[in-house]
DNA sequence: CTGAAAGCGCTAACAA
DNA sequence: TTGTTAGCGCTTTCAG
């Protein structure tokens, strides 16, 4: 593996500028810059990543902690922030931290002990590893939900909103028994969300539903409150692997979305119209989070005293006929 | 930013000491390893990542570079090699190629700059970049596509089988003009599933399609197979993204999966069991070959001289309505 | 078992 | 415009 030095000897210059030819720097001879690249690609030279991160005292990358890699919301925010990053010239390292506070904790420390410009995450709580990025210095921003406790950038949707217009679209197509199945309590777009819901229907019967953002869950949670004796006639599924298990549930109870229980979902889905019928759902803009929070963070690392800023995308009902009686 | 002078200081000890105690080198008195970690703890000490991998000249990190992050099967890939990395202390970084030799090229330039331990990657065709990795030592595994050209592990599944099994089923199921829609050209995945498929049905009409591996481009595909003279009365489709793209153009003609057109796609998916009817698929075995690429890798980290192994997992036809007239 | 010190490869003062 | 040189923070001989 050669060095800067092999470089320079083979170009007859000094490391220094090698160093300065290589990244683009002014005041370099066109000559001796067109001779020291001829050098570095004959001898196949790639600079040393960690040498260079140490002098610098920071990698030109970014780190996306997402809380689940399978779910195409945050895969969507991703594409979002690599575009952004990479014009401008950073990598874009990707964790996922599958809900789980000690593995987004973990990543946190890698993060900074990587010395990387910056970190967005999908705080999965009350995370204690956010801390050692402020105490640190290292910019961060938080997308789709709020760091409780602490007040940083963050690029939201307003779920909470849309929860509330998504169910008034329930009532409006003659729904009257409208039921809410929600992620945990404490996840602030689970709470959002249902509270939207709230907002619209003031209901103090048993209609509520709260399970883990997957499939399973919710699938228990659509059967128990299915089988009741005063069953909900519609359903507000608050994200799409959610919705997988509520659909599972409405056919093995053998009954049909739109016909005998109103469904609307979070989060489009390429299948979401494939379905008989088709399910209608609360596009949220998850590539535009994406590129919004990258370009807070390029902001932020840039200058990192800006006062925080809390960014609000709009989400969009998108009927289809599994609202409509 | 506290380093490790500042921890020795605080311990009253050498650096030296705080190196081998911190990690957790036999050799040292266990009080003063005791007093280290204390000082440790109170100054919120995190080693510098770029210092340590500069003087190691390697970085615990494998670099996992997949061809879609929004295919769900390249996303259970990345949790099977995170699974088995985690256990012994690895960190992995998730790449997206997004089809693209430009940026696949690039995120191997990164891998190799930063000195990471290993690269796993789906390689999107003849890679150049990975014989910068070969060159420069640097462990690699392939998964889903063997590298043109160049032997190292690599694991795979049988999926020219697999198409040749679920052909073969719906020759079974009674179709009778069975046609396939793949992907690219020079994409082994796809080259080896139309020949499984050719395996069983030997046909010289005009019944087959390329396209990119997405919906798009299956849809025109399917699209255009459908209006023909004499069109199929079933279809083998080489992914799930193209599924989708396919079962919306059989929606748009009006024409039922499995009663009009029979039909069964790679990759299993959710969603696959909603539909109506739902969905036959291949299900390959993605996780699997998430962790067994990362034990490769582990392996070949340790000893890189070990002769390269080729891994051939099997796929699993499930049936479902869509491949029953 | 512990400490002193060299040096990984690079960049950025500072000099020339 | 170019070169010389001093570290960045860590691990690891080598002495003690």
């Amino acid at each position: 593996m050669s060095t800067i030095s092999d470089v320079a000897a083979r170009a007859g210059v000094s490391t220094a500028t090698v160093s300065r030819a290589l990244n683009g720097k002014a005041n370099v001879d066109p000559e001796l810059a067109a001779r020291v690249r001829q050098a570095a690609t004959e001898l196949g030279y790639q600079p040393n990543g960690p040498a260079r991160n140490l002098r610098r005292q920071e990698a030109a990358v970014v780190a996306l902690i997402i809380s689940d890699v399978e779910n195409p919301f945050f895969t969507a925010i991703a594409r979002g922030v690599e575009d952004v990053a990479h014009e401008v010239g950073y990598s874009v390292v990707l964790c996922n931290s599958d809900e789980n506070a000690d593995k987004e904790n973990r990543y946190i420390d890698i993060a900074i002990q990587e010395r990387v410009a910056g970190v967005i995450l999908s705080p999965s709580g009350p995370a204690a590893g956010v801390a050692k990025l402020a105490a640190r210095g290292t910019a961060y921003v938080a997308v789709d939900r709020p760091l409780p406790d602490r007040d940083s950038d963050v690029v939201l949707v307003d779920t909470r909103l849309a929860a509330a217009q998504a169910t008034a679209h329930l009532v409006a197509q003659g729904y009257e028994r409208i039921g809410c199945i929600t992620g945990p309590a404490g996840v602030r777009t689970a709470d959002d969300r249902l509270a939207g819901y709230r907002d619209t229907v003031k209901t103090t019967k048993n209609l509520v539903r709260r399970s883990e953002y997957k499939a399973a869950g919710a699938h228990r949670a659509a059967a128990s409150l299915l089988s009741q004796p005063n069953p909900p006639d519609a359903l507000l599924v608050a994200n799409n692997a959610m919705a997988v298990g509520v659909l599972r549930a409405l056919q093995e109870l053998n009954l049909r979305p739109g016909r005998d229980v109103g469904v609307v979902a979070f989060d489009d889905a390429p299948w979401a119209e494939l379905l008989d019928p088709p399910l209608t759902v609360v596009a949220q803009p998850a590539y535009e989070i994406g590129t919004e929070a990258a370009r807070l963070l390029l902001a932020r690392i840039a200058d990192n005293t800006r006062p925080p800023t809390v960014t609000t995308l709009g989400a969009r009902l998108i009927e289809r006929a599994s609202s409509h009686r």
